[in-house]
DNA sequence: ATCCTAAATAGTAATACTACTATTTACAAT
DNA sequence: ATTGTAAATAGTAGTATTACTATTTAGGAT
């Protein structure tokens, strides 16, 4: 919380009451909470916050690479702090559960293939699609 | 264009004019069109289609692997038919335009990984996001 | 050609996400 | 402490995407 607190700061930007809650509320809510989830659990702390600012904010943070945005297909997007250790998802596409991969297929050399074509690459977000353990048992 | 039609009739699927015409409009429009833009060439054969059914056709081509859907963040997302070639794409951040990257660094032993959890992968998706060519110049 | 049934559709409603504007506020400089 | 300024916010509006329902239709069986 503290290392987010000052890397914000050095970077400029303004500390909010706001801003403040919804770092909480991602602390909080732990696994991969939706856009609402997160407004829910601020407006504890804050209740006239807008559905705005809680995107306005997360759009920061991933920008700033210390949030990361979760696709699931059809379930609308979800969203995890990012932790220390670079990583991907599972997403099942029957129960639009999420799970972590501790993984990253990704090596420089990859970046440098996309170099050639001109790109300065800054992030990139990658997802598995399937089946999990037991939509797989249920058929 | 046949392939596509030949694929989605083995499947079961019917072929309505409808559907016939997001296929030509996914053919005509070529690079990375919008919902919108789709919509608008599928009205020049049938006006009165619905938005629905666009996206529905898409979603169901997506979940053939039929075609790709690209999210430009905070621009929405865009769609491309799959070619016979599987690759990823560069995004660029800034003007929100998209490169083919023909290259995927996933390989066998990352579904691999991925199945130790339970997980059956049947897809993935991988945009790699940053600075274009012409971005980086204009600095 | 007619009938049957599941798939597909149009139209509408609901939700997710983004954009805009006037106002407020953090915080640095005085 | 006061002031100035750019960043941030609330509230609202607009766009993107998904869900629902009654009706229509493609394509196989008769």
């Amino acid at each position: 919380m503290d290392e987010l607190l000052k890397e914000l700061r050095a970077k400029g930007y303004k500390m909010t009451p706001q801003r403040r809650a919804v770092i909480t509320a991602l602390l909080e809510c732990g696994k991969f909470p939706t856009a609402q989830q997160l407004l829910a659990k601020v407006k504890q702390a804050a209740p006239d916050v807008s559905l705005d600012t809680i995107y306005r904010n997360l759009s920061l943070l991933i920008d700033l690479g210390l949030v990361n945005e979760i696709h699931l297909p059809g379930r609308g997007n979800v969203f995890e702090l990012t932790t220390n250790q670079h990583h991907h998802h599972l997403v099942c596409v029957r129960c639009g559960k999420a799970e972590c991969l501790d993984y990253c297929p990704v090596s420089a050399q990859d970046l440098e293939k996309a170099a050639e074509q001109g790109f300065e690459i800054i992030s990139h977000s990658l997802e598995f699609y399937g089946y999990c353990r037991s939509c797989r048992l249920a058929g």
